[in-house]
DNA sequence: CTCCATCCATACGGTGGCGTATTGTTTATC
DNA sequence: GATAAACAATACGCCACCGTATGGATGGAG
């Protein structure tokens, strides 16, 4: 048996689960109930009510994405490019964690569209991580103002790549890889 | 007064007008029918039901974005590179057509990983500019494999950044041109 | 003026989800 | 093994929306 008592992430995940799969629509409290096999008088008792559950999906992934952030900044290599490599290496493998993955982050943004609340950490988590990509650019001997447009153009092209072409993460790797040596090439600064 | 009788594709323009502020969840024939002044006596003799409005939203969709592949195509410009340079110019631009313009795609975009149908037709869309793109650099002097990643890289780039920084049209378009010369560089042929 | 087609309003039954209230059923604690 | 707390099932009223059915309005053709 899986378990007859469900605790409260265990509805967040459900709710992850719901997400990905369905959009925000799909975040309703019965139908999520019945893919965990259970009525909603369970929900009722975890959380006072749906928009409740909504924070604290959002306060999950926030700090799932922060530790994404640090997790990031504790590469394994030195030298800032090959850091940016790993990156790469890192974020277009195919992790498919608890609450969700890449999946997540489009329902996420797309969710962001028509609720200020989500735009905004959105718009935090993008600015921390731009701001460590650029870190890693400057580091590697990009002026500062290079830098930071690099780090967007790099995590923009993420962004776009995993719209683009779903599940084909080799290519998508290998598309990030040659841009971003492109990007190096900016400062002949070896 | 504007109008007193509606048309199929007034409701097809106010589903969209919907879509780009709620997104699909908000595609709904009573909400809509409130916003139009009218009763949804009017949508059912337009249309059958529900999914036959989401169908004519994605042919009406499907044609204004063919429109806007030709539009790409039929540049002022003669030379591949400053044909590049103009179709960023417009990509970039505030257009906000009747259909819903940037919006819209972001969620079709989000539409299409939940509907097998919404993301061939995605899909078809992508395939055609990214080709049209490719096209552009092969003309520009890259060799064949680099043309097409790099109609990804900036594709992709384009998609990203819309995503990344809503309304920052100036600053969306000076980082696509700068990494449309950084492609460029990748052949040294002028 | 009449008649028919076009277009819309109103009223209705049905469904699915929300949130509450109440009553079990388990589990730990003493 | 009694008791209280944690957790869940059931039943209820409510509301929003869907789709249908039917009966007006309105406008052009004859």
């Amino acid at each position: 048996m899986a378990k007859d008592r469900l605790s409260a992430s265990d509805w967040v995940k459900a709710a992850f689960r719901a997400l990905t799969k369905g959009g925000l629509g799909a975040v309703r409290v019965e139908p999520i109930a019945r893919d965990l096999g259970v009525s909603k008088g369970s929900f009722y008792w975890h959380f006072k009510d749906l928009p409740h559950l909504k924070t604290a999906m959002l306060e999950t992934w926030r700090i799932a994405a922060n530790e994404a952030v640090i997790a990031w900044v504790e590469q394994a290599a030195e030298e800032p490019r090959e850091r940016l490599r790993h990156l790469i290496a890192q974020v277009t493998g195919d992790i498919a964690d608890e609450y969700g993955g890449a999946g997540v982050e489009a329902a996420l943004r797309e969710w962001a569209r028509y609720d200020a609340e989500v735009a905004q950490l959105i718009g935090e988590m993008d600015r921390q991580r731009l701001n460590y990509v650029a870190s890693l650019f400057l580091a590697a001997g990009l002026p500062e103002a290079g830098a930071e447009q690099s780090a967007r153009q790099l995590y923009a092209a993420l962004i776009g790549l995993e719209q683009l072409s779903p599940a084909q993460n080799r290519q998508r790797e290998a598309d990030l890889l040659a841009l971003l040596e492109l990007l190096f090439r900016r400062q002949p600064a070896g």
